[in-house]
DNA sequence: TGACTATAGGCTATATTATAACATCGTTGG
DNA sequence: CCAACGATGTTATAATATAGCCTATAGTCA
């Protein structure tokens, strides 16, 4: 992602959390930006190792915290099969922010490049929602992830 | 899970694999046990500290090498957001084993009591295979867990 | 202003989850 | 037999995540 597209987002988030009566502080801007660097999932301790180039005393609960508060406030996403974070970009999460915080999501992982696709997608979510009323189980998150080959890596 | 229904589940599963060439050994089949008899998704720690009773010398990757098999042949699935393991129950696991090994499933987590209940929802892989599709994305698996409180916790 | 309170963050240690790497053993097929 | 392979034993370590305690800072209210 471009720098200045970042710069952006950055201000989008804080605007967001400021909404929201949270605080995007320095750390967790920096945690945020570095991830948005990436552009792809990135785990806990590849950002502590690029945040230390920035602050020198962080350790782990400094970038978990951050991820902690990040996650809560639905701008980064947890990748549960990849035990990675990954900055939320759609625009749902930015705009209409007043709703619940942390939206649903679907990860689509691609295990040729490695690249991971966010898909917001209501059908996905509404059959999920139908099978689980179908056993009376009310859902408050769902967690969707596949795995598979993504349009570039197979060719179309 | 009753023991004589366990020992069905494990003739099954041994059965299974006998018709995949794979062999559910002894030590297969004993962690396999534990997890039925688990009845819940447990952690392979746990799993390992119940396995060190019958065998002495069980390390990490005893009981790893063991859950990577049975995953593998569908007998288990790991639960990503708990980090835990638990049986597959779904009658097509067992008795259409000549399918792919790793069948789809969904899990239902309630984090009132901490259950986790399996579904084998085609209308929900059709969402994702569609959702999928749209984007020119080959899905191989899917991890779908949803949380939320189950109809006995919720009053239901 | 000054003390109160709550949240954020620094810091050390440690818990939890998972794998690498190499040795040994046992079965199976030539 | 013995070679080859798959399974397991064994030791060590990697990777991921949290506990707990202390300090600093910012907002709040008498």
């Amino acid at each position: 992602m471009a720098p200045q597209n970042i710069a952006v987002m950055l201000d989008r988030a804080d605007a967001c959390c400021a909404e929201r009566g949270a605080k995007l502080t320095a750390l967790r801007r920096d945690v945020l930006e570095l991830i948005l660097e990436a552009g792809q999932p990135v785990g806990a301790y590849t950002l502590l190792d690029l945040l230390k180039l920035r602050r020198a005393g962080a350790a782990p609960p400094t970038v978990y915290r951050a991820l902690d508060f990040l996650v809560e406030q639905g701008l980064v996403h947890k990748v549960e099969r990849l035990n990675a974070f990954v900055a939320c970009l759609t625009s749902e999460a930015h705009e209409h922010c007043a709703h619940g915080h942390t939206h649903p999501a679907q990860f689509l992982i691609c295990r040729q490049c490695n690249s991971v696709t966010e898909l917001e997608d209501h059908l996905v979510l509404h059959a999920v929602e139908k099978a689980a009323a179908r056993v009376g189980f009310k859902p408050t998150r769902a967690t969707i992830e596949v795995e598979g080959v993504c349009a570039t890596c197979s060719g179309n």
